[in-house]
DNA sequence: GGTGAGGACTAAATCGTTTTAGCATGCTAG
DNA sequence: CTAGCATGCTAAAACGATTTAGTCCTCACC
């Protein structure tokens, strides 16, 4: 009966496609809602079903395109398969690259995430956290995010301020850091070192002093004072920019000129600060690395693309984000489990042309 | 009764809080749920509950805490506030760039947004589609990402490989991009000019080529094919590097260097292929900007950081994701209205160090 | 005294699943 | 003959909102 009535194909009126429900899938098998739900799921209670049922039942959803509504779903399991990831800013080298980590292991596991970002402003920060809520995030994970108390959700922090508890901190091993790059130095030669610090509000400061100190001990290298600078990155809660560090940096080179203590070697807290002291350095005619070698701290894209090319600690961003990740995930399934206060990951020294024999004259 | 039964305080077994639904709230202030609703939602059914009802609804939800759960109201309005974004991998600059852009217009807007990395692979691809579908995003936002028929939802892309029927893309503008770039070369007296065409899987080779040609057509200048160099981006399929770039880069300056044909200004097909050509050029002897001038394309954070600093024609990145993403938005309110086919960015010269005037030596 | 018109709410259906508790039916064992 | 037990399924109650269609007053007006 009227047969004659062309299907529509075009795209763009297609409108009355409705999505295939449970219940449509029940009747074209002319069974209930729930025994095509206990078929699907693969439920125990299933197991009374005998087989022929099943593949009847599987054949006909596989026929009609049908597609659990996963907001249903959610609903009634109070599951939602989801997490919160909130950080500073999405476009950031730092970010992005632990992001991509949490992506990967949320993603192979089932898991979506929601993203936000808050530009390290509290107020929205607080927003957020609010709206991930509503939304029934399972858990969170806060990237270079400060945080004054625990979230009332389990909760993996990479790069954190400070200790929370029952929150699982994400941390690279500072203390291999500062051996592998002092150890480097130290075997070439290099005894007069000059470094940078980071400024004061960063999370890694801290901790990152104090391996360097203690590793400088372990090699009996002396640190000297007037060859120690410390970034200020520019007024407290704004965002520190890559250039404003490259300017500093550059700043901190001619500082270091100026000052008259002499010195063979530089490690700087970050490759931004490197690459600017670099340009400082060889603008007063110096030579990298045979008058002064430089070490950087996180391998940006940039730092490859130096001349010369940047020795530098690579922070293993991806392997970051990805056990963050990966640890959220295991809170989740053990609920009653303690689960690790941190999380340790293992940076690597990559060698490239700033660093060399240290020259002759002490 | 039972007063003297202390509060839980400690954070780690405050499991009992149950969140406050709309029920509770209800029963709090002695009305029912649809009560509550009406008010909540300020729907225009509640003009006729008085004010200082309302003011007890409200303060009651206030007190309580109730914030509504979005999964069951999603399911009752069927909206998900949600869109999804493809893209081939976070952690890579463009990509980056323009989600951070997306981010920042919807959540303006109250809108989420679930990502999915799909590594140039065909067949994630396929999955995550369907996932994102089951979840129910209203949308979608193609970042890089090949397609060959449009999906089914509304969608917007940004840097899009072809042209697919009711999808918007967004693209920059290639024209007013070598214009800008060839004028500022033409105006410092350059007239022999080397080129990198991009690799031909790229989207923006082909238009961008045309456009330099018609740029170079209305200056006047000839494009010598002796001076013309394709990069080849490696295999079909796989990810370009950057890495890559690079070397393809260094290796095409040190062909061009080779093949006789004198030139006073190279404009390369991105930033990293121009980095890499400096190198080369450097390292032959050559001054940039004396001898040579070169001008990139992307304004990759690196360029600011190169000795000499690389002139560059600027993708403005997050702009992009912004339009892309308000353009969605656009579709899913007035889903009758047309769409624009495409909306295009302009782009913005970076003048810095790596271009000045020609040699005099024609 | 009946009728109509607000005014102030609420009952119940609905969104699309999952899950618990049962219901027929038929067979077996005592 | 019946209690007991599989077998193969289903009804109905969730999950936590939104929304339609009323209900029940009270008061004014004729």
């Amino acid at each position: 009966m009227n047969g004659d009535r062309p299907e529509e194909t075009s795209p763009h009126d297609a409108k009355p496609e409705r999505r295939v429900r449970l219940k449509d899938v029940a009747a074209h098998v002319g069974l209930s809602p729930t025994t095509v739900s206990l078929v699907m799921n693969r439920s125990p209670v299933a197991r009374g079903i005998p087989p022929e049922t099943q593949e009847r039942v599987r054949a006909a959803a596989k026929e009609l395109g049908y597609r659990p509504n996963f907001i249903a779903r959610s609903l009634r399991r109070q599951r939602t398969f989801a997490v919160g990831v909130l950080l500073p800013e999405i476009s950031e080298g730092y970010a992005a690259g632990v992001l991509g980590g949490i992506e990967d292991q949320l993603l192979r596991d089932g898991y979506f995430y929601l993203v936000a970002g808050h530009h390290s402003k509290q107020d929205l920060l607080d927003d957020y956290l609010g709206l991930l809520a509503e939304r029934s995030v399972e858990g969170l994970i806060l990237v270079n995010t400060p945080m004054d108390r625990p979230p009332s959700l389990p909760a993996v922090v990479v790069a954190g301020h400070r200790d929370l508890a029952g929150v699982t901190n994400v941390v690279i091993d500072h203390e291999l850091a500062a051996r592998l790059a002092l150890a480097h130095l130290a075997e070439l030669g290099h005894r007069r070192i000059a470094f940078f610090k980071g400024h004061p509000h960063s999370a890694d400061t801290e901790s990152r002093w104090r391996a360097i100190v203690a590793a400088a001990e372990e090699l009996v290298l002396e640190i000297d004072p007037r060859l120690t600078l410390q970034l200020s990155g520019g007024p407290v809660g704004e965002q520190f920019s890559p250039e404003e560090g490259y300017r500093e940096g550059q700043a901190f080179g001619e500082k270091l000129l100026a000052g008259g203590a002499s010195f063979t070697a530089l490690f700087a807290f970050n490759d931004v600060s490197a690459i600017g002291a670099m340009r400082a350095l060889v603008e007063s005619g110096l030579k990298i690395p045979d008058d002064v070698s430089v070490v950087g701290f996180d391998d940006i894209l940039s730092a490859a693309f130096q001349n010369p090319s940047l020795t530098t600690v690579r922070q293993p961003l991806h392997e970051m984000g990805r056990r963050a990740a990966a640890e959220l995930l295991r809170k989740l399934r053990a609920s009653g489990g303690a689960s690790p206060a941190t999380v340790t990951i293992e940076p690597t020294l990559v060698l490239r042309d700033s660093t060399g024999p240290a020259p002759d004259r002490g």
